[in-house]
DNA sequence: CGATACATTGATATTTGTCAACCCGTGTGG
DNA sequence: CCACACGGGTTGACAAATATCAATGTATCG
């Protein structure tokens, strides 16, 4: 998920929703550019992260909600005995600490994993304009919706595919998600370690090293550290049983 | 989960948020009498469901949020090739369907695991309902915060715990969800098949068999077919490296 | 009372995790 | 400039956990 320098650069300046780049990944994409800008109101601050550093820490009081503005960031929820579990990976435009919006507490951490530049937007007064733009309540809510469906994919993969389809599954999300943010679909830069990654599809690091060079040996995938080139996609699709997302029976 | 039949009838009967038992517990619990009065004016239906209804099914419009008022439910989604998770167990006062906020359709279904009567929530009529009660927006985000945190304390739980670590957690949560509800938190009939909880808990049933009779044999357990006794909560927790929601660190 | 769905138990197969060694690219300091 | 140490990644041998298959039990309901 390394987005390339020249993009990195380009957001990490101070732009307005209006001219950002994201605006149609992002919050601002249902809003109207009136609201657009009352939402650029509540942006306190566009901090950047250095690779490692938090963003946010789990039972730390709310104070900001993040977009990630340029980067990735992971999240993870550690437990009492101090395993930790990756619960997600994030590009820019994704809205970060909503699952802390019960407690007014962080329930999950943060990390950014390589230079990342965010938007914090005030948790009070994020709030309070929530309840003068009707329509970025529903946004909001949207957003929530989308992260509990996302969630409860995960749970499906994680619970019913084998070792090996789970890492078909994560390399076909990566793809559809460097595709949908213009990138190629079939090149790109995993920007989390081995380990990241094989604590968050709950296998172990070895485990899934091994899959990598099985899928490299079966021909349709070529991996050199983070940099991945699918050579055929076809072929990593069928490696999954079926897809989840293409067919969606529709009842009305 | 089995609800004893004099409360389930009680709630069956159609009461006022005012009046109802479950309004510690339900939506209106942040709210002012007159703003649980407006929301009553949303709830289109009281239905009932039988034993293995759905209450909706995945690739519906959207319609109705629900809540539970007596009895239980399941919520799972189905992939292409017909697998199921079921990602959650719902009692009295839970509201169900949010994930269909952002596609306006249901991400997952949900299914009566006993005779369960719910209020159904007209989508329409709430969603705007939220625009002129600013603090049921608020409520509403909170219940979703508290489903994602949920959802990925789910998470840790299938990432990082065995089997039988994975059984006892489940039967804690059940046991600590049946102490707030009122009822005994060491004596409760689970309203779920083995099957259904097997699949939640991502093992297979005859592992989870032999689970809960090892718990028997251990002597902190007595199960007879659905009904469940704790003989020794401290032995049952004792089993559970240690208990995540205990001692979270809070950090300011 | 018998049919049926649900549940348990035993024997065996498979998957995946664990442990240990090794490799390789990067950066540091002599 | 080279030696070496370090983090991250890979590979192999083996062990453990759990799934699967098959048989048997046992409540439940028409």
């Amino acid at each position: 998920m390394n987005i390339p320098a020249s993009v990195k650069n380009e957001a990490a300046r101070t732009v307005a929703c209006s001219h950002c780049n994201l605006r149609k990944l992002c919050l601002p994409k249902g809003l109207t550019e009136e609201e657009t800008k009352q939402l650029e109101g509540v942006i306190e601050n566009t901090g950047t992260f250095e690779p490692g550093e938090y963003l946010y820490e789990q039972g730390e009081r709310l104070r900001f909600l993040y977009i990630v503005r340029a980067g990735s960031a992971k999240s993870l929820i550690t437990a009492a005995d101090g395993t930790e579990q990756i619960i997600g990976f994030h590009l820019p435009g994704e809205l970060l600490g909503l699952d802390a919006l019960e407690q007014r507490r962080h329930t999950s951490s943060a990390i950014a994993l390589e230079t990342t530049s965010v938007c914090a937007l005030s948790h009070e007064r994020f709030d309070r304009l929530c309840t003068t733009i009707p329509h970025l309540h529903v946004e909001v809510m949207m957003e929530a919706a989308k992260i509990l469906a996302d969630d409860h994919e995960l749970l499906l993969v994680l619970g019913q595919k084998k070792a090996e389809e789970r890492a078909a599954i994560f390399l076909l999300d990566v793809s559809a998600r460097m595709k949908a943010h213009g990138f190629s679909e079939i090149e790109f830069n995993l920007s989390m370690s081995r380990g990241d990654l094989a604590n968050y599809l709950s296998i172990a690091r070895e485990t899934l090293s091994r899959i990598l060079t099985h899928f490299e040996q079966e021909g349709f995938l070529q991996v050199k550290r983070r940099h991945v080139r699918i050579t055929s996609l076809p072929r990593l699709r069928a490696s999954v049983s079926r897809c989840e997302h293409c067919d969606a029976v529709l009842i009305d």
